[in-house]
DNA sequence: AATGAATGAGTTTTCATTCAT
DNA sequence: AATGAATGAAAACTCATTCAT
């Protein structure tokens, strides 16, 4: 016998992702601590009790949302590395800032939701933060060493400069004046002179 | 007349700043969503019931470390405002790095919480907020006119370099390798070059 | 098609009424103020939470009694107007005593808790009596009208009876010496008189 | 040396009394369960501490409203006795909805909070009512046997007597249509028609 | 006589999670 | 795959009462 159909009702395939979308939206604009369950269960359109075919707890659901996130953008930012360090870290503003404001919630949960994963799950995605930011340090340190770029401290000037870049965020809203266009090459500017000499 | 020493059983002028010193640093650490008012009460060593002598409600104690928080920073900004454009960024830049890393719970809780606020001690917060960003962006657009400052965009650019100093709070540890004086140093340099031109 | 027996486990269709009647007794022996949920779901044999699985507040299971019991008075009382106006009103004498033996604690708590209900609730239940005790000044009205009742004043007579019939309640006992039947006699004879001239 | 006059300050002698009548009127409101001895502080402008100056406890606080009501009424219902049955019971009438209507708060209380008594102090002011009612009892009996009255029972028709008119508090307002005199002549017509045959 | 601080037990309500169906 | 009923623990907050001063 063939394999049937899909059913119209069978939505097995489609919460998943739905639950996940929901908490992220939810828990984007409330934080972790503050949406509950059964609000995310609400928002798919199930009862609470349906959510624990698709995760195990509360926790891993947090994790997942995270370690996704840093994944997604470890494999977007596969594609970074050629070219001058000049050229690199042009190309490493750019991405980060199209990445920051196209995936605005993701973002937010994983710099707000730290404190709430547990050890393990903490550790994992520091991992994969360590691993991306690491992305810049190697341009930095290229471009330092080679004489692109001069600099008190590679560390600390990754950091700065990420911490600008996500301040981005802060305040971009969709649809306002300013283009991505506009913002990456204000930001780049910031970010180019702040590492350079004269 | 000296004013009468407080008798002898009486804590509460010992009792409420306990109170407020303790859920700020369990607040920091753990989120006020995820902090109970038992868990805060056991910090200061009485029973929960006890809090409701020193503060309404459990929201009214957030806004509350938030605006004096915000208060006293303001305060002490206060002495901030003489000389050039080029002196008073150096002095801005310089003082909110002490000022983070000094009361680095105040600053952590003050940005981590805001979506905890309820409407109208958000709105309170803000208006404190913008006041002190305000002062930033009046350095910056006075040298921008006055040529010390080369600026794509006054309003972005404040923000820029908000973002990056507070930026600081994620990485400094006292007693690591470096003093204060380096990281307002290396700061200082990094955003010096950013918005001057060469 | 018969409809579906319910899921074995399931204990809604039991638990949902055995609240309501357990937070009815409990609360015409304690007052609404002094009787916790967790008696009333101590009393139904569940914790405290499984009630808000059928109520939204304590609040509305208070509303929800009181206007049920309104409403089945009224549904009960909607046979009751044909004949002369002493026909009717002997029938409305029998009819009210018996229904508040019937249904004593429904009665006392209709008449106790009004206080505890908020606004919207109140006025529904008061809606509710009025409607009641409108039935009653109708009669005496028409009887008024028609030469059978001498009354002083139509709206103050009919409370005055009401008031004299809701006392029967506050000390018959089934069981006691006296049948439902005496007690109706008694009080019937009592009002006829009390409306009528010789 | 003489004892000091009463400073100003001291108040003693008046903070008890105002404690009462707070009490009484906050009781009378919102349900002895509903009001907590803070309102009842608060209300009379001391700290909840103070109450305890004053009273042992809330249930003794309770007992003693419903008990002085009840020993005001009885003396002043100790004039009552003379006359024939039909006067008496004219002057009974006439007594009782005065009172009821002077003393509605405490009348409201002394009905409404019998079930948050507790034994020893329910059966105190139980027997105060039982005395109180059998004043109209005794009245009704004298006047069955010497034919005043034609009654099916005498306990039956004490309590429907007390019902009908304790029902005035119900809906009597000061400053409304009717003068109390108005009141006690419709009552006392429906009370004498019904306990007289013709 | 009154305060203000505190307690310990209580309140209503919410929550993550489980599980039989 | 989903429900609906339930649990047990916890949440924020209130309360009557005590007591040193």
């Amino acid at each position: 016998m063939l394999p049937m159909a899909r059913t119209a009702g069978s939505h097995s395939d489609i919460t998943g992702p739905r639950i996940e979308k929901a908490a992220l939206r939810l828990i984007a604009r409330h934080g972790f601590a503050a949406v509950s369950m059964r609000q995310i269960a609400a928002d798919v359109g199930v009862q609470a009790g349906a959510l624990y075919n698709y995760l195990p707890d509360k926790q891993t659901l947090l994790a997942r949302l995270m370690v996704r996130h840093m994944e997604d953008l470890l494999d977007a930012s596969a594609d970074l590395s050629a070219g001058s360090p000049m050229q690199r870290l042009q190309d490493f503003v750019h991405f980060h800032i199209e990445q920051n404001l196209n995936r605005a919630d993701e973002v937010f949960v994983a710099y707000m939701e730290l404190r709430n994963l547990n050890a393990d799950n903490f550790a994992t995605v520091e991992r994969l933060r360590n691993t991306y930011e690491a992305k810049l340090e190697d341009i930095l340190a290229v471009g330092a060493r080679d004489g692109t770029f001069t600099l008190a401290d590679t560390k600390i000037t990754t950091r700065a400069v990420i911490a600008m870049l996500n301040g981005v965020n802060t305040w971009f809203r969709d649809g306002g004046e300013l283009s991505l266009e506009s913002v990456q090459k204000i930001y780049w500017d910031l970010v180019r002179k702040s590492v350079t000499v004269f």
